[in-house]
DNA sequence: GCAACTTTGTGCACTCCTTCACAAGCGCTT
DNA sequence: AAGCGCTTGTGAAGGAGTGCACAAAGTTGC
């Protein structure tokens, strides 16, 4: 009867518009089906992908149908369309030129990491500050002096940048990164960065981690009574 | 193939529980109050600790109040008082025993950082499995093989453990943690790792970082052709 | 000692995410 | 060719997390 009254403004259809929880789950589907190819498996249920994936099955259900998702009912999901589907979500189709600024402990690690460049990402600079490392070679790049970022960047078209100076220099490294027109940053510095709205910053810290490990490990302990099932 | 991963069905007990969220940014906090205090900081207000922390001043707030932290209203919080109220609930007053398995490019990048340290971590131990690192010393400490786990994780109490190995090790090294008795794992390889319930897991996984990035970076990169609405 | 000012702590509404449950759809078998 | 068993896709319910607004509570100034 009162149809009319609340009709459909209720647009907002997320084309493209995959929840923030989903996409962070995604890398770790397109990971697990690559394998799954790489075993030969060809076909998938959510249930098993869900299990090997270590998620429940109706919340990969859930996540797998916000990309518009082509399972077969009865039978389950085409390993290689959800590689293609997935890695299409990602951007993994096209290769992402991506420079790391800090060749130290970490930056070295990171450098000769390989798997990144298996996932759509290329190595095309490695940046320092310290005349001793500069001019070196690293995982077959030659390391650059930090100055040389902005030519670099417009070079090669760099959009996404690492941090992994230590915490005092981080922030003016973000803001040349910034200046030279990266817009997604990865830090791995122990401090909050300050950015433009229009940057996307994500910050991996470990001790962090092992922080939140420590606190349930505690609680845990002081819990003397152990929580039987 | 028979044995299910069953889903932790353990309901979070509110008893002097602290909401999952908010635990997440603990240490993010604590890291804050405790540069603040470096800098001669003596009380702070919620929004001026929200602004540096990168959060809203209600989050701040609703979030301290969960570890019943006193603030003085009219005031603000005292930096001290902080520091001690998270840092006793992160349990960062006790010192946690940790070891690493891996002395890879990453593991030496860990085992050289000196965050840990001052956050109410120890490093006990590195174990590896190459002949050629075993025997060496890393940060100070000699690498160990990894057979002599159960023995140092008895002697030291290790509860938490690090896994740096290559992805096709991590799962029987995770096994072997799990045997000697810890209980806590942050686990870099890009694997899910299977492990008794009570175990619990926190999955670093760079690539997935950037891949995330990307997404936004690509959907940025998208949305400038359309959606002029 | 009182009033004005500041900032906390929190109830409430809202949004986002997860879980549940089941109808719809597909292939295989008979 | 039709039924049967299996699995997807998805509304709807439930729960967790966030933002808002304001009363409560403390401090400062006069
Ligand atoms: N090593 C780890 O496992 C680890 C773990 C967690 C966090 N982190 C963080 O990652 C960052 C790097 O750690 P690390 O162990 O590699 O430190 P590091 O000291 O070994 O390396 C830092 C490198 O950054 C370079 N650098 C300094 N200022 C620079 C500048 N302005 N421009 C360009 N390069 C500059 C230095 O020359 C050095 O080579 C630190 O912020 C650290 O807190 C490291
Ligand atoms: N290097 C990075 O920046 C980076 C980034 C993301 C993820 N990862 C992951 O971290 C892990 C380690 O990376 P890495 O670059 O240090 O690799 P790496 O090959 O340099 O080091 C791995 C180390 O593990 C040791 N090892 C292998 N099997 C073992 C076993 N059964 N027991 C004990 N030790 C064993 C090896 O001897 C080697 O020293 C990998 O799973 C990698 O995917 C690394």
């Amino acid at each position: 009867m009162t149809d009319r009254a609340d009709a459909g403004r209720d647009v907002v259809v997320r084309r493209g518009g995959v929840p923030e929880a989903t996409v962070g789950r995604l890398p770790l589907y397109h990971r697990v089906v690559v394998d799954l190819a790489d075993q030969g498996v060809e076909t998938v249920s959510s249930e098993a992908l869900a299990a090997t994936a270590g998620v429940s099955p109706a919340k990969l259900r859930k996540d797998l149908s916000f990309l518009g998702s082509y399972g077969t009912r009865g039978v389950g999901y085409e390993v290689s369309v959800l590689i293609d589907q997935i890695g299409a979500e990602l951007g993994i189709s096209s290769e992402w030129p991506v420079v790391i600024v800090g060749v130290g402990h970490l930056g070295h690690a990171l450098a000769n990491y390989g798997g990144f460049a298996s996932r759509g990402f290329r190595l095309v600079a490695l940046f320092d500050d310290a005349p001793q490392l500069v001019g070196t070679e690293v995982a077959g790049l030659t390391v650059r002096p930090f100055a040389d970022l902005p030519a670099v960047a417009r070079t090669d078209g760099v959009l996404i940048g690492v941090v992994a100076t230590p915490a005092p220099a981080a922030q003016q490294v973000a803001d040349a990164l910034v200046a030279a027109g990266v817009n997604s940053i990865l830090n791995f510095a122990p401090v909050v960065l300050s950015v433009p709205s229009s940057v996307d910053v994500r910050r991996v810290d470990l001790a962090s981690e092992l922080q939140i490990l420590a606190f349930h490990q505690q609680r845990r302990g002081n819990d003397l009574t152990q929580v039987a099932r």
